[in-house]
This record gives C-alpha cells, structure tokens and sequence, in this order.
DNA sequence: CGTATGACGTGCA
DNA sequence: GTGCACGCCATAC
C-alpha cells in the first residue's frame, strides 16, 4: 500500500467488472474523494498494475485517456472487452 | 515546508 | 461542437 487514497482507488478500479467502464471521477468519489480525478489520474501512472484495468477508467465525457502512455490504447482494449466504442468515445 | 506537475472535471467564450 | 482557462487532490522535487 502506497497511501490509503491510492490503495484505495486501485482497490475500486480491480471490482470494475468487464465490460463495463468508470470515469475518474467516478473513482474518486468511490474511493471517498468527489474531487480527486486528477489525483486518481495520476496514482493510476504511477501505479499501473496489471492486476489494475486501468483501461476500463475513462474520462466523465466518455473519451477513453491515457494507457501506459498511449493514446487511444483504451479504445481497443475497452472493444476487445466487449464495450461499444466510436471514435474514441465509451458508447453508453 | 513550499512549489511544480499531472492518466481530470467543469465552466465560459 | 470546439477551444481555453481555472480549480480540485495527491505525489515528487
């Protein structure tokens, strides 16, 4: 554990079940700060485990972020799981 | 301890 | 619909 907050938002972001996907800000809130999607932003860079779907965390407009650096990478991982996504953009 | 940066979010032009 | 600016939290220097 790193600290209780980023312990924590990993904690939320391995129950995201597949398929399905959750904004940072979504992960804040769960993790106990509405406020905090730039912090929960930068845990997850910080600490990409591949235990984390880290993909699976989108911004709150529906666009898929960042992955490992890469953009855009989301957007095919998120279709490989079964999510609908069109032109970037998490189709809900 | 204070400043700077960053995988964000919302508001306004 | 797109672009720019400000504000939030946590971490690093």
């Amino acid at each position: 554990m790193m600290s209780q907050f980023s312990d924590r938002v990993i904690d939320w972001v391995k129950k995201i079940p597949k398929g399905k996907t959750a904004s940072y800000g979504e992960i804040a809130t769960l993790a106990g700060e509405p406020m905090a999607a730039r912090a929960v932003g930068n845990i997850m860079g910080a600490n990409q485990d591949p235990k984390v779907p880290c993909h699976r965390v989108i911004y709150s407009d529906g666009r898929v972020g960042r992955y490992n650096g890469n953009l855009g990478v989301k957007e095919d991982l998120l279709k490989n799981e079964g999510v609908n996504v069109t032109n970037g953009k998490i189709v809900v």
